[in-house]
DNA sequence: CAAAAATCAGCAGCCAGCCAGACAGAAGTT
DNA sequence: AACTTCTGTCTGGCTGGCTGCTGATTTTTG
């Protein structure tokens, strides 16, 4: 499976240490050779399940979603990655080729850079600085999926989605005229997928904290008023 | 915070290329000025909430438990590490001086090498393997991470604690005469606060296992008959 | 641009699964 | 031997999953 790629013509690999006085990850990943920038609407899928593990993606604007499918038909999330997250690490892995496992989709419109796992081994072993970056980088996705567990441990739906609106509000969150706005239009089931949940009970929890004049949502957009004041209602 | 140090001069960051050729995380973290050879017992504490997160931890025997605490005295278990996990990433981010926010307990006897983040950095600076390396120690945690929150948003307690289960039986699984042993001694109270459900309820799922069959438990040590038979157990 | 199709939100009733709390006996520790 | 920790079981009560239906909203398509 592939995706349309929209630019990007590869370049000496020379430019790499060039890149990094810009001291982006952008900019370096920019650089290597055979990344391409990649545009991707609402919806479209990034990598299926069974496609070879070749590329490391940088998500440059917009979310990605990664969900595994059961036979069953049912599907859940793993990781909704925001700005700036490294995903596809998979393919980093030694060197034994080897599949996607989940399916990643682009959850709103979607600015990515990609590039083969191959030129990027050779960055880092070219100027190590890149791979501080990387790790760095790997170490706030390590530390976001922790926070995620953390949510899902938490045994009552209401706090188990209380936490998760909070975590949306620190990863998507932009301020509003009262409050934080999660800048991510959320269905019900596709909330439910990310916590372990169904739809039905997100929507009545939903219309708990409404009635509670916690949040509001418009457009299946979600305003907390106050995430504070949220936080304290956990069990 | 900190912990019984049984050894480790430090020694010339030249010898890390050295270490290299033997290829392993831990011969070249061995090799960091600062860095140390640690055993903790079972049940004692490596890092506390509010430590300085100043070091970074490979973990070579043993598991280590990292859990958060709440005010109500309940705790929940984040991650259960196994032998050649990174940990304590945290101290990579950025310069700015950050604190540590889980407990981790070493869960078994426990042999560990720990360095200053500030060596790590500079062995990844002088030699960019360093760097490779480390960046295929952490994506494995994502990946293993990611695995554990599949886990977690199964709905019914049953198919949760099957998939836990199998989890355990991938990183802490040792050969037995008939199945797989999970080499851990595990209370339920412990597998509760991993799954986020109660002891009650665990003994009782476990219970139900065991009448049908499934497994075995012999001095808090489970041994699985037949993980795939086991697998189609889910919901 | 309007009609058709698909997806989404809200409501209600039923019932299983799981939690809370309590207690007794077993196993493991000192 | 005393003590702690762990397992097993029970009762009652409530949460939250499941099913089915309706109207609203969004997207697609002719």
């Amino acid at each position: 499976m592939s995706f349309p790629q929209t630019t990007s013509p590869s370049r000496a690999p020379g430019t790499v240490t060039d890149a990094i006085a810009g001291g982006t990850l952008t900019t370096i990943v920019r650089c290597l050779s055979g990344s391409s920038l990649d545009l991707v609407e609402r919806g479209k899928t990034i990598f299926l399940p069974g496609d070879p593990a070749e590329r490391v993606y940088l998500l440059r604007r917009g979310a990605v979603r990664l969900s595994r499918v059961y036979e069953s038909g049912e599907e859940i999330t793993v990781a909704l990655l925001r700005e700036n997250s490294l995903f596809g690490v998979l393919s980093l892995l030694t060197g034994h080729r080897s599949d996607r496992f989940y399916h990643a989709v682009a959850f709103t419109r979607v600015e990515m850079i990609s590039a083969p796992a191959a030129s990027v081994r050779q960055a880092i072993e070219a100027d190590a600085r890149v791979g501080l970056m990387m790790l760095q980088g790997l170490s706030c996705r390590v530390l976001q999926t922790e926070t995620m567990i953390e949510t899902l441990t938490h045994r009552d739906m209401s706090s188990r989605l209380v936490s998760f609106l909070l975590v949306l509000c620190r990863d998507f969150g932009v301020p509003a005229e009262q409050g934080i706005t999660i800048d991510l239009r959320l269905s019900h089931q596709a909330i439910a997928e990310a916590i372990g949940s169904t739809r039905v009970t997100i929507t009545r929890l939903l219309g708990d904290l409404r009635n509670e004049g916690m949040l509001r949502i418009d457009r299946k957009k979600i305003t907390i008023f106050d995430p504070v004041a949220l936080s304290r209602r956990f069990s």
